[in-house]
DNA sequence: GGAAACGTACAGAGCCCCCAT
DNA sequence: ATGGGGGCTCAGTACGTTTCC
């Protein structure tokens, strides 16, 4: 049986398209063994039929099954077995398609945010709008307002994101639901705040994930670092007495470009929102 | 400046939800080096911008950038540069997913073959059936009728497909342009025989895909091995004559089950067929 | 006594470099 | 030119030991 023609290493690369060095690889974890090894010289040597295995191995692998899923496959010769295997992987590349699918629209946020951002390159203009309703992870928690607490309060909330899958898009906001003391008692260290991240997900979680929006605000859009944010809070309270809209009481940042997105505090963009009646 | 609040390995780990070891890790790469390090100790102290930055990291990581890359954007603070990167990497997922789906498309045709192999169960029975058109890579040589050739012509079609890029489905067949020559002269190293595999992509590219299909032609499934397939194509080829159809002259294998989805030829499935015009 | 540090090995699927024939 | 072997990649994880707070 042995006497058909037998082919070096480099032959059965040419042939297969399979660089040497996998092929000896394939040899060394046992995935295909040579028909023949010379003792003396070491030189594998290989039948037609183990050429064949390779490109078994090649479309196994193009399926999907990593070297030591087709090492079993390859020891098995029950079909239904491999109709099993094959049909789980199929699942498996659906579920790495759909994963795939929402870091393509996560992207595709973060690419429409800096786009976006030309356009509302009207620094300081006042003006009412609509905010849409949508899904929010959030935590609401008591504390000071410092760069240190706020860094705890995401870690906290990604923590929360993370723990339970859920798939965060756009940016982050930080509600402030007692904005109106605030103002007046700045070195208070015990503000009712709200951070909060858009999420795919369209159910709401008691404690973990809420509806937003599906309110007017009056909005303005800022630039920079964030020591001057409060000017414009002022403005923008002002602005909505002016019109005589009634302020819920709650001041919303809404982190456009901020440190995620760039790590030069001048490039922050943030929108902030009061929301009110009109 | 320093004198914000230095946290510890272990309590960065506890926020940021990442294991000691990565963060130490990410030091010893150079992504993310603490604010402080007590020199006696070699104690790791870190501030909460860097916390911030585990964030980041994360982000970055989620969205497909390998540390190399994160290492690098965060050199820059450049919205631009990030900007093109993202898209780029947007772009990366967008293959990838079609790359998948492709593949989805392949591993769905195997399963729909091994499924179609139960309602075919109808050994040896000859009937009539249109043959649709498809589009396959081709390699049409002569040669001997021997396994050994056939792994070799196997072979060159699969490089020819991998070096055109095209995306091979469902089983591989073999046409014998001369088959009634073959059929009296056993032992001719000669035949006219050409290797072929459906494609995905629908437009002729010349000498590597052409249409195939779109005749008539006889049809009978073969199980086992190929030692029996010579009876089988008598009984074909008199079916045709009985019915008065008139030979096209070619005989074709068409391997439903074979060496890449069985290691057991006694599960080989092959359907042969024989064009006729009617 | 728990938490920090350090060093080494391992995972998958190969690729790259150097040396011998 | 064609073999062989060993070390390297990536993004960590696991194990073991020692030192620090």
């Amino acid at each position: 049986m042995n006497r058909d023609k037998l082919f070096q290493i480099g032959e059965v690369s040419k042939l297969s398209n399979m660089p040497v060095k996998t092929i000896r690889y394939y040899d060394e974890i046992g995935l295909l063994k040579p028909e023949q090894v010379n003792p003396e010289s070491g030189y594998r040597y290989y039948s037609h039929r183990q050429i064949m295995l390779i490109l078994v191995i090649k479309h196994l692998k193009n399926v999907g099954f990593s070297l030591a899923e087709i090492k079993h496959l390859l020891g098995k010769e029950d079909m239904e077995y491999n109709k099993i295997q094959i049909a789980k992987k199929y699942k498996e590349i659906d579920d790495k398609i759909n994963d795939l699918l929402l870091l393509k629209e996560k992207i595709r946020f973060c690419l429409n945010d800096t786009s976006n951002e030309e356009k509302i390159k009207n620094e300081g203009v006042v003006k009412l709008r609509y905010v849409p309703e949508t899904y929010v992870a959030y935590l609401r928690e008591r504390g000071p307002v410092s760069s240190e607490s706020f860094t705890v309060k995401y870690c906290k909330l990604w923590s929360l994101i993370e723990k339970n899958n859920l798939h965060a898009v756009k940016h982050v906001q930080a509600i402030y639901y007692d904005s109106c003391i605030a103002f007046e008692n700045r070195n208070n260290t015990d503000f009712d705040i709200e951070v909060c991240a858009p999420v795919t997900e369209t159910k709401e979680i008691p404690g973990i994930v809420r509806k937003f929006g599906g309110f007017n605000a009056v909005s303005a859009y800022h630039y920079g670092n964030y020591d001057s944010l409060e000017a414009l809070y002022t403005k923008v309270f002002k602005y909505a007495v002016d019109h005589g809209y009634k302020i819920r009481g709650q001041a919303i940042d809404n982190y456009i470009v901020d440190i995620i997105s760039t790590s030069n505090p001048d490039n922050y963009v943030t929108e902030i929102l009061v929301p009110v009646d009109i």
